[in-house]
DNA sequence: CTGAAAGCGCTTACAG
DNA sequence: CTGAAAGCGCTTACAG
């Protein structure tokens, strides 16, 4: 407990026990080769590293094995209850397989991602866990190029081979509108994300394929808003949506903050949920809950989510070469909002 | 764009160039002192350097340089929104002094805490921002007493001279009651944690001394839960006070966390807000806003508490051997609960 | 069973 | 104006 001013050093202990730097360190880490080490003079060593409270600097260690045990992770905003739980779960498994995590939001600006990654390169992080924003494809090409280990998360970029742990956003939002459709509704309308990402076609498309399937090809209705003027957007798509031209039943809200956004709107302008509007929305979050009518949402798997994405990272930093694509199944919450 | 599989280094710069890896780190480095070196070979250099796509390896450097630029930052949960948004300011700022951030969670528990401390100064980290949990006493004083910068943000602990920012908690509190007492309210509960911590002593100070300044001395409640049971003690302590013995017509719910779990028990038990009671929260939170009666609540200064902390930090990492005690103003956000 | 030495990739006194 | 060399704190072949 009473640590010294100075950092203990391997040559510390050495001088004090009289050996080598290097028995030291055999003795300290090795534990399975120390028969290289005299049973004694193991035991001293060990008392003494003890006693003057020794942990090994992690930075010369890095150095000289190449490897840092952090792995950077990459987010949207770290901010958002969505990715500040899958941080928290993707922290609880690096820490239990020994690995720290430097952490940076990206805002899905592409500029800030690549500035991201290039300081987690510089850094020597072991690998990346990468949620990949807008015309990110570059930075992660060259990554996957330069053997980089690494992992995209909740979503993917296609035409490169990397591997990826997401949810199966067709099914996610095909399920959705299939149960408002059973539930009666027939205009149902659908705010999106405008973004190149698959994992946003995938949820447009499970929308789309399920009305059609109902054949209500027809009551197709997708508006997509920018990640920078989301009130606004949202506020427009939704007036367009319940005007009475298109007068739509239900609507699908195709991220958590969409979700929110959605949600206020309907708040201030008093529409009566269910009664007038069906509501789905995407991931959990706190405020579903207290909304009037308690949100049907869909849940993602959040915790298996980190949990695979770290595995198979850690897997990559191990030298173990498969690609991994994993979808997981996502869960429709059903509740009075629909 | 298209960088080689093997990362460049100062010697192949040197090499190219036919200079010492001394001249070309002098180069990219100390602008100023560039007389050193010849303009046209520092041009060359340069050029070289962009064209094999030159990042220096921070592992080397920081070893050599005894300096990470990184901070360590440790909250309760980065899950916890409001930690999340503490450590995406935080980490704006960081970012644009140059420096990255290594997170990590304690969920209150001072074992999981100490761990940290320690797998962070292994890792040489500059310094630490940390959220302070019950009984951490002793890795804070180690740490002041080796020197390690360090700034404690949201709690502070009294008795060790190190720098915090924080809310005036005292003031918070005050406020809120004071508020409550205005609008009519006379039975008045609060429920905080159970924790040493002097953050909850003084909301709970400031919550009390409103009372007796209004003559309510007498109807003094407050309930104490645990981190650990919290679900079931705000249930018990909310039952408690509502029961017919108590019949409290106003509570403050002294965190986040506390004020989600209120307002879920108030919802579930039908309970009529602001009729049958009067609520206010600490905290800002999505889900205030989507309440019935859209919560009152206590806005921390998040964005301004994350900047000092910061900043602060980094006085003390550059050598400035002030210690600050920030306590920053709470702000009242009256809405329909209160 | 043990130690001297090289080396990870940088920076920076020191000497010229 | 420039280079050779030491050193940051470790690990690990290599030699004995």
């Amino acid at each position: 407990m009473e640590k010294k001013e100075k950092k203990t050093l391997l040559k510390d202990i050495a001088d004090k026990v009289g050996v080598s730097t290097a028995l030291v360190s055999y003795t300290l880490n090795n534990l399975e080769k120390e028969k290289r080490v005299g049973a004694e003079i193991a035991k001293r060593i060990r008392e003494v590293a003890r006693e003057l409270n020794y942990t090994p600097n992690q930075i010369a260690q890095s150095l000289r094995k190449g490897s840092t045990k952090t792995i950077g992770l990459i987010v949207a905003d770290i901010a958002n209850p969505f990715f500040g739980s899958m941080a928290r779960f993707i922290e609880n498994e690096a820490t239990s397989m020994g690995y720290n995590l430097i952490i940076g939001s990206t805002d899905e600006d592409s500029v800030k991602s690549a500035a991201l990654v290039e300081t987690l390169i510089n850094r020597q992080v072991d690998g990346f866990i990468i949620v990949p924003s807008d015309n990110c494809e570059n930075q992660i090409k060259n990554l996957v190029q330069n053997k980089v280990p690494l992992v995209l998360v909740d979503r993917n970029i296609p035409g490169i081979t990397a591997s990826f742990v997401m949810l199966d956003n067709y099914k996610a939002s095909f399920d959705a509108v299939s149960h408002l459709i059973q539930s009666g509704r027939k205009r149902i309308g659908m705010i999106a994300y405008k973004s190149s990402m698959t994992h946003m076609d995938e949820r447009i498309r499970g929308y789309s394929e399920a009305m059609e399937m109902n054949g209500l090809k027809n009551n197709i209705l997708v508006r997509e808003v920018r990640h920078i003027n989301i009130e606004n957007d949202v506020q427009n798509a939704m007036d367009e949506m319940i005007s009475p031209k298109n007068k739509i039943d239900a609507v699908l809200l195709a991220t958590n903050q969409l979700s929110l956004k959605g949600l206020y709107f309907l708040m201030k302008n008093n529409i009566k949920i269910p009664e007038e509007l069906g509501v789905v929305g995407f991931d959990e979050n706190e405020a579903f809950d207290f909304f009037y009518a308690p949100l049907t949402y869909i849940k993602q798997p959040i915790n298996e989510m980190a949990r695979e994405s770290v595995r198979i990272l850690v897997d990559q930093i191990n030298g173990i070469k498969n690609v991994s694509h994993i979808r997981l199944i996502p869960q429709l919450i059903k509740r009075k909002s629909s």
